[in-house]
Order: structure tokens, then sequence, then C-alpha cells
DNA sequence: TTGAAAGCGCTAACAA
DNA sequence: TTGTTAGCGCTTTCAA
């Protein structure tokens, strides 16, 4: 231990070296475990580094190795556990190889995505993991032409220019199973509520509810695109319910859209499922003890996150960029019930 | 703009300084706002830099100013709402102030904290924000003690030898008033389950708790430590309701615990508040629109972590270390009734 | 007001 | 197998 050696600064590979009686050079070989480094010079050198708690600087190793170990993730929020879980999966499997990970929040301005993006490729992240805000932000897009550093984009569509690996979940699956149920059930007029049409989960998941009304002409679809807030979820909420003919059913596009649905019903005094029927789409930590317990579709955020990771550290080690695909379920609930 | 000047690598200094037919140094200079530049020599250089698209290398500047203008976060599990709030409030602020913060998960396992404590110190943040996962583990002292680093603790009791800064929740006045409304219902067994017993929100918790009852001679508390997780909630409760005079009130120490204890309930086909009453310390998202709204003890998390954000930052800008409370609030709700 | 040059702590190419 | 040395890109004395 190097307690006690008192307040001798932090050793630098210098002071090891001198100790050792030897160039820091082979201080250095011994540390980076190079082949060609005699038995006794390795003990010597471990012994001087242990009697000094000698750590090496890692500004110093990063500015010579051209190399951070770090990755940059740029979120919208980290606050919804959504993403707060994408994160943990991403972090965890990244932290396992070596890389730590700066997180930024971007408050779902597309501006503090490009900024966050420009200042992590100045901190010379050595990859990036991105949750945009976005997907046409001119200013974003225009940050990332060009970028040699890999990207790993999560459920996000970035025009082919942006040559970025990507998890990408099948939204689709588990919208078109939930929508099919609520049909079954006898559902005629469906609302959803979405976030941002230029996000895809948005997009694919008014894709599917369409695709699926399609297939079943008797049935009708009204879509209210937004944000991914509550504040939205309980607008649209009361925009469709006073609207002409309104939904017996509905499906809140998010986790968020989903707190602002209930305030809604609940602020109208109105029940599930006996006055309308409830779907989400993410859950958030009670969704499953709720009374009803509300049918969800789910996906796996925590394997997302880590998939995320997975792929950015093939592309790390010199992988071409890949765009998976993960899986999203339909989870039935005591929220979905026949139209009144 | 710079685009179209080529995959002209990364510009250096030097390129600058060549580009505008002066040295390093004055390039520097006008960079770092020096204040002996003369007007020219400041345009000249400007020119050259946004010509070439400059940013200067964070590493080097890193490495020769000492400071990395960057915070590591030491945190449990960031997916805990809780703490991702805190989380979001501390990166706001600290972002603001041009750090940017390194995440990492401690998955409450003390050996973590204090490996990813050092791998911080290596990395040479300039401050650290702990959210630890005990608060008596010796490998985590001994890498706290003698770091001269500045450290903001959330919500944690350390030996003083451990000079940190600390934000602290007043977790006894609202469990205080919760006991209170509980004992004021009728109730006179209360059973509370707690987290570790080695972190300072379990024992605030039952410290306020028993000193409540001790001014009520006819209450009596049982009190359940273990973790602060779904599992140990779910457990303890069945432990309380098997056991000889099972309480009448439950009080969830945690939201972790809030969700294992409502899975119990929900299991054993227990209702609330006409079976028994329940209070929860931190929300989770859907608690305030739960059926029926649980009573919760509440605290502003993103407050404390901007109130952690802004205590490291004094510190990095040369304050003593500080220890800010933050107030808890009892806000009721319909999960509490008279006893049965 | 500007420039030359010394280094921050480390790695790696080259020499011995 | 080991040592010497030249930088990585920047900031900052010190001289001019």
């Amino acid at each position: 231990m190097t307690v006690g050696l008192g307040r001798s600064q932090r050793a630098g590979i210098r002071q090891v070296a001198d100790r050792a009686g030897v160039s820091v050079s082979s201080v250095s070989r011994v540390l980076t475990s190079h082949p060609d480094v005699s038995a006794r010079m390795r003990k010597r050198v471990l012994e001087a580094v242990e009697q000094l708690g000698y750590e090496p600087d890692w500004l110093a190793q990063s500015m010579r190795r051209g190399a951070t170990l770090t990755v940059g993730f740029v979120v919208g929020d980290i606050s919804n556990p959504l993403f707060a879980q994408i994160a943990l999966g991403a972090e965890v499997s990244l932290q396992r190889e070596g890389y730590s990970m700066l997180l930024a929040n971007s408050q779902n301005q597309p501006v503090l995505d490009a900024r966050h993006i420009r200042l992590f490729q100045q901190r010379r992240v050595d990859g990036l993991l991105l949750s945009l805000a976005s997907e046409n932000h001119t200013e974003t897009l225009e940050a990332l032409a060009g970028l040699e550093t890999p990207i790993v984009l999560i459920d996000r569509d970035l025009p082919p220019a942006v040559a970025a690996s990507a998890v990408l979940s099948d939204h689709q699956s588990g919208m078109r199973a939930a929508a099919a149920s609520l049909i079954e059930l006898g559902h005629r007029r469906i609302g959803m509520i979405t976030g941002s049409i230029d996000l895809r989960p948005s997009r694919e998941r008014e894709a599917a509810l369409r695709a699926v009304c399609a297939e079943h002409p008797e049935v009708g679809a009204v879509v209210r695109p937004g944000s991914f807030t509550a504040a939205h979820g309980a607008a649209a909420t009361a925009e469709l319910l006073d609207g002409a003919d309104p939904p017996t059913a509905l499906v809140a596009g998010g986790n968020q859209i989903l707190i602002g649905v209930l305030r809604e019903l609940r602020a109208r005094g109105l029940s599930v499922p006996s006055d309308i029927s409830l779907v989400s789409c993410d859950e958030v930590p009670l969704s499953e003890l709720y009374d009803p317990p509300i049918a969800t579709i789910v996906r796996d955020p925590f394997r997302i996150g880590q998939r995320a990771a997975e792929l950015l550290l093939g592309r790390l080690r010199g992988d071409q960029p890949h765009h998976a695909v993960l899986p999203s379920m339909f989870a039935p609930g005591r929220s979905c019930g026949p139209p009144r």
C-alpha cells in the first residue's frame, strides 16, 4: 500500500523509472505488457510502481495513443425510465470493456443534440451513442456528416450519408398485435397519440396501425402526433374525446404520453376499460400494477442499450456499420375490453 | 464554413499559425483571450481558425491546464427514476458551466463504487458526485481518503475524515408528518420496510418513525431493513403480514420497495386502504395516478441534482465543503384510511 | 506585443 | 532485451 508515503504528489513514470533504476521506456513497456521484457525487469518495475502507488496519467496516455476509451451518449432526457434503462444497459456493457460513458441530455432540443455531438467530438470520444431529438435537424446532420467517429443510432433513421450503426425496435409487430386485439374486441374507431413524426418510433407505430386498419375497412384510425410528453398526451386525449365520432380505444404512443392520457381520463372521470380501452407503448414502473393492468407494447430497453454498446464496440474493433433489430411484443392487459 | 476544404485531417494550432503567418504562441494567446494581443493579430488568427475549422484538442488542453472540465457521477442504478432525475438535474447544471458528466453505475455493489472512484480519479475528473452503495465499505473509504478531488455526497453520511460536501434530504420531517397522519387515522401498529441500514435514508426514516412512536406509547413500529429492491419490498411485506400482530399500515421506504409491496398486496388480494394503509417514500411515475393515489413522502430529485452540481461547482471555484439540506414533504393520498 | 522554446506525461521508433 | 529520443498539441515562461 502507498498510504503513509506522504503527499508525494502524484508520481509520474519518471519517478518510477528512477526508483527502479531503469529507463522510462522500460517502465512503459512493462505497463503496456510489451512482449520483450525480462522477468527481472518486470519485477523491479512493478515493485517501484507498487511502492509509489503510481497510476498512469490517463490524459497523457490518451493523447499518445489517440484513443480516450470514452463514449458519448446523447439522449433527450435521462429521467425517462426508458432511456435510463437503455443508458444502464449501455454503460454496464461499455464498462466491461474498459470504456467510460459521457452523458449529455439534449432536453429534446435538436439544437442541443448538435451542440453535444460537436462537444463530444472535440473531447475526442471514441464513439457516439445517439438518441436524437430530431432526425431532420440540419445542424445535427451537418455535425454528423463526415464524422469518422463511429456512431450508433438508437431507434432513429438517418440519411445513408451518415454511415452509422443502429439499434432499431421492431415497433410494427407489437403494434399490429395490439391493433388486431382491439379490433377483435369490437373496436371500430381507434385513436392513437404519438410523439414527434420526426422520430422513427412515431412513424413506425402509426404505419403499423394504418396497415392493420387497411385490412379492416370497417375500422377507422385517428392519429394525433405531437411530442413525447404528458402534456401532449393529455391535450390530444381531450381533443379526440371531444371530437366528432370519438374513438372507443386509445393507443398512447409512449410512456410519457400514457401519463397524460391517464390524467385526462381521470379528470373526466372515465373508467378503463368500461368507458374506453387503453393500450400503451413502452412501460412506466407501475403500469404492470395499475388497476386495471395496462395492456402494453413492450420491449427490453436494457437489452437495447447492451446491443447498442455491442455494435459500437464492434465498430471500434473495425467491424462495418450494422443495423440490429430488436423485437417488441404486445402484452395484453385488462385495460382493453369491448367498446361500450 | 469549413466544408469542402477536404478531408484535411483535423487542423492543429501549428497549421493555424502557419496560415496566419504568426507563431503558435500568438494563436494560443488569441484563443485563450490573453489581454496583450493586438486587434490585427486577433483578426488574422481568427480568420485562419475559421478557414481551417480549427478546434483545439481537448486532451492537450486538459493536460496542459491540469483540468478536464469533467465530473464523475457514481450511482447505484441510473434506471431508478429517482436517480435518473438527480442525474438530469446535475448534468444540466454542470453542462451550463462547461462541464461534462461521466456516468458509472455501481449496480449497488460497494466494490464497484470503489473501483469507479479510482477509475474517475485516474481519468482526472475535476470533481465527483457520489451516491454510494454503502457508507462503510473499507475499500471505498480508502479510495476516498486523502483525495484532493472535490466530492459531493448525495444523501450519504461519511466519516469527517472524508472532507466532502453533501446534499442531504431532510427525510425526518416528511416521515414525521406521515407517521402522525397514520396515528391520527387510528393506526397502532405501523410496519416499515427500508433499504440498507448502511445508508442514510433508511436510518433517517426509521429514526423519525421511532421518534413519533416514542411520543405515542400506544403505537408500535416494526421495521424491516434490507435493500432498496422490489424483491425485499415483497418479501418483507409477506413477513410482516404473516407475523403475529400484523401492522395495519405499511411504509415503503423507497420507490423500488413500493413496487414490491404492491406486488405482494396484489398477490394476496388485499385492498388499499380498506385492508391496509400504505405510504411510500419517493415516487415512481404513476404513483400519483394509481388507484388509490398513493400517499407519498416526496422530495424534488431534480433539485437535489442541481444543488449537488452547485456545491461541486462552488468547490471548484475554491469554496469550502458545505452541507445543504433539502426538504421532504408528506403528500397525503387515499392509500391511507382508518385501520379495519 | 510577439516569438522561441521548454515541457505536461506518456508511447514508440530506432539504436545499441 | 533495454535505453535514448522524438514527439502528441497545447500553454506559458522568458527574451526580444
